[in-house]
DNA sequence: CAGAGACTGGAACGGCGTTCCAGAGATGTC
DNA sequence: GACATCTCTGGAACGCCGTTCCAGTCTCTG
């Protein structure tokens, strides 16, 4: 092991499949989703196309890294419950799986592309991480075992379905709408629709037009959790 | 309007939106997401790319065509319950809303295309029929007004989450793997992984292998049910 | 029957993911 | 020191995509 040269700086810096995940992050962060291009990483990292190959298998995987890299950091940051099973920061359980959600929410709020990302993976590394720290919470919760597995997707099934809708929104507006036209844009449309073909949805303009992401997030995170904590068979079990 | 010629054929069919959309969706069907191209599509038809562009206005427009003309003929199929608020063949409205999002989930599971197509849609026609529907018959279960709206969301959300989840995954093994095989050899994944890392992924392992798609979809839409009419506000209203 | 509009379809443009490959730079061997 | 080797680079090229362009056809109207 002494014969290892370590000059400090070789040539500038050696390209590493770190700092490609890296700079695909800052590109999909600061220029939308459809910019993460290999030609467009390749000159932010000063090399060529081909480069970039050797370290990563293609674009799947390098946005796969990058989804579970920001998606990694916000499970050691914002729910702080990485070693032991219950949550050391929150009082209950439930107050757990509020806090791991509204991370993945404000994740995904914070960089739209994870939103697409996680909702079209296969069942890879980052939503892998998501699924196990709610089910332990989950098991903390009390709930029988049978029913943990049911629990834990419905969550994060939930948790998929609101960052996806999240994302796309995002996509909509993107930079020349604010959030609050864009909102006041749709809602106006709903409650300028058919009155009998849409009654419910024109009912509901004005609540879409004030409400707020995040609460309403948790509101319907709550529903799911009553659910899970209220009794685990309401329904008959007769098999189709 | 006597003018009208109206000989039975012209030359051979008029090439027109809707045979454009019927030619995409089963383009789709037959050889998944990735082959709806409009040079393919072209030669389905027997014409060339530019051709299509006179009916349509780019692939955004054709997909969203193709995922709403196969929504609407679920809503109306599946549930029966268009014309009046109330569902018509379902005794309750939670059975009600069950045959509703069964209906969403069955058409994902025949066509998985829909998924993805869904969960990146910004609010197009067929989340909002589906959106309707579900507001209709929480209407019905007497949630009050200003809870309505973040029940119907929940739902749809939920409903979303599986829907692309389930899309991933008919990716995954596309036609090579049988679904069982594909459970199988995630589950024997699952139960490898790190005991530390994943305690409780690994325990449910075996729930994954044997589970059903769409009772474990019922069963956590049952959670959000229960939820829903159990009681409207579980948590303290503090605002953050 | 001539002109106008609706509609067609093939060619072409720019850009993408990916592959290929000649070669540079460091490392290991006599 | 010379040479062979292995790691790693980056530019060129391939094939396919969505989309645009446009010369041309087909049908109806005046």
């Amino acid at each position: 092991m002494a014969t290892r040269t370590r000059r400090p700086e070789r040539r500038e810096e050696p390209l590493s499949r770190q700092r490609i995940v890296e700079a695909a992050i800052a590109l999909l962060d600061t220029a939308g989703e459809g910019a993460l291009t290999f030609r467009a990483l390749a000159e932010r990292l000063a090399t060529g196309p081909g480069a970039i190959y050797w370290h990563v298998t293609g674009k799947d995987e390098l946005l796969n890294a990058a989804t579970d890299a920001v998606i990694a950091a916000t499970m050691t940051t914002d729910t702080a419950s990485t070693a032991d099973t219950a949550g050391t920061g929150a009082a209950t359980p439930q107050e757990a799986i509020r806090a791991l959600a509204l991370g993945v929410f404000d994740a995904i709020d914070a960089h739209p592309w994870i939103g697409t990302q996680l909702a079209r993976a296969p069942s890879q590394s980052p939503l892998l991480r998501v699924f196990e720290h709610l089910g332990r919470h989950i098991q903390t919760l009390g709930v029988p075992r049978p029913a943990q597995f049911t629990a834990a997707s419905a969550l994060l099934n939930y948790i998929l379905g609101v960052g996806g809708q999240n994302a796309a929104n995002a996509r909509g507006h993107h930079q020349h709408t604010s959030r609050t036209e864009f909102l006041s844009t749709t809602a106006t449309a709903w409650a300028n629709l058919d009155p009998d073909e849409y009654p419910f949805t024109r009912n509901v303009a004005d609540q879409l037009r004030d409400h707020d992401d995040r609460t309403e997030f948790l509101a319907g995170l709550d529903l799911i959790l009553t659910g899970i904590t209220t009794h685990q068979n309401p329904t008959d079990p007769t098999p189709p």
